[in-house]
DNA sequence: GATCCACGGGAATACACGGATG
DNA sequence: CATCCGTGTATTCCCGTGGATC
């Protein structure tokens, strides 16, 4: 129990009897300092990193398994810690070296969600390792590449790059990851995180053991609710049965659970209640799909993206019934200055990237091609709350 | 002036159906 | 009967342009 929760508890006098406190803590995005219950696979980690404390490079590696097992948090915050003790001088990995000889391997997270482009992961991994800001314009990709290479070139331990959401779809997948860092100096390795089992996969993880994370059991689950619940709601606002409940229904996946959680607690505040009941879990459970996308990477979308999307949560069915006419019905939003076409196209390409799904209508019109009715997969009310938090 | 990248726009292709054709 | 063709709609693909930034 750390003082900043501490010091929470006692701000929440302050801010009355409302149910939701820190919608941050309930984020399935956010990502704690410290995930519980996942031990074993930090463990495992620190295995295939372990040549990272005699100061070498540890091979490439792939850390795998499925949504919401708890990968990223795992990995954000192990590489979180290392890096902090890398630039710590006084760090028991630097024990045994000579005082201004730091002589440990830099430690770098990249998520490629974020980074769609050849530039853009290069500029990301660039930035991270230099203090200095680098130009997001006005350079090209070799430039920007050139420099990195240099900055690694100089660096005496080399780096280990944690690159995040490797093959999902649409994004960067194993072949690509590799064409990316073969561009780079081999004092740098790898350690890619994804979802699919490392043999159905083109990474070249040299002789390194995959690290697996399994999913969650459910009575831990409904740890990590309870915990979340208490630095998120108001005393007493989450039972441990309604917490087991969505656990069990969340089969293991933490993103489903935390979203579904943070639903209920919504719905349950917006009733000006001071805790969730039954009913709001089911209403929650009702409203989240699954499977679902994982809505850190419907956030990661571009800005008019998100904005496409937030016009059509709020359409009737009516309006979804074809892309067509959620096209029309969107690009007729206000919040929305696109032409028709390009919101069309987009609609498009989130069907593509499988953030939503066409599903064939069943009667057909007799003339053309029938048309696909445009469905969410992924819960609307917590794309609402959480988007509507980035401003 | 250079560069990245998001948009726009449209061409090319796929699919469904009914009717014509061999 | 099997196949082809024309029409209408849905879907995919591609590339030039221009805004924003350095």
């Amino acid at each position: 129990m750390d003082i900043d929760a501490r010091i929470r508890r006692r701000q929440r006098r302050a801010n009355g009897p409302c149910l939701v406190q820190r919608h941050e803590a309930l984020s399935p995005v956010a990502h704690v300092e410290e995930p519980s219950g996942r031990a074993p696979a930090f463990e495992r980690l620190l295995d295939h990193l372990d040549p990272v404390f005699d100061g070498s490079l540890p091979p490439n590696g792939y850390v795998y398994g499925p949504p919401g097992a708890g990968k990223s948090a795992v990995v954000t915050a192990l590489f979180d810690h290392l890096a902090r003790l890398s630039t710590e001088p006084r760090s028991v990995v630097h024990a045994g070296t000579r005082a201004g000889s730091p002589a440990t391997p830099g430690f770098v997270y990249v998520d490629v969600r974020e980074t769609t482009s050849e530039f853009a992961f290069y500029h990301a991994v660039l930035d991270a390792l230099v203090d200095e800001s680098v130009p997001e314009h006005g350079v090209g990709t070799a430039e920007v590449r050139d420099r990195l290479r240099a900055v690694l070139d100089a660096a005496r331990t080399g780096v280990v790059v944690a690159v995040d959401h490797v093959g999902e779809p649409g994004g960067t997948d194993g072949a690509a990851l590799a064409e990316l860092f073969a561009g780079l100096p081999s004092n740098v390795s790898w350690l890619a995180v994804g979802r699919v089992p490392p043999e159905d996969t083109d990474l070249a993880t040299d002789a390194a053991a995959p690290v697996h994370v399994g999913p969650y059991g459910p009575q831990m689950l409904a740890d990590v609710l309870m915990t979340r619940a208490s630095d998120g709601l108001a005393r007493g606002g989450l039972d441990h049965d309604l917490a087991r409940r969505v656990a069990d229904w969340a089969d293991g996946d933490a993103h489903d659970a935390l979203t579904a959680l943070l639903v209920a607690a919504d719905r349950a505040s917006r009733d000006g209640r001071t805790r969730v009941e039954a009913a709001d879990v089911e209403a929650a459970t009702a409203e989240v799909p699954r499977p679902s996308v994982s809505l850190g990477r419907v956030l990661a979308l571009p800005a008019n993206k998100r904005r496409v999307l937030r016009a059509l949560v709020d359409l009737d069915d009516d309006d979804r019934a074809s892309v067509t006419a959620a096209a029309d019905a969107v690009a007729a939003s206000p919040d929305v200055d696109l032409s028709r076409g390009t919101v069309e196209r987009f609609l498009y390409e989130l069907a593509e990237a499988e953030v939503l799904e066409r599903v064939q209508t069943a009667e057909r019109r007799g003339k053309g091609r029938p048309p696909s009715r445009v469905e969410l997969r992924f819960s609307p009310a917590a794309f609402r709350r959480l988007d509507g938090l980035r401003s």
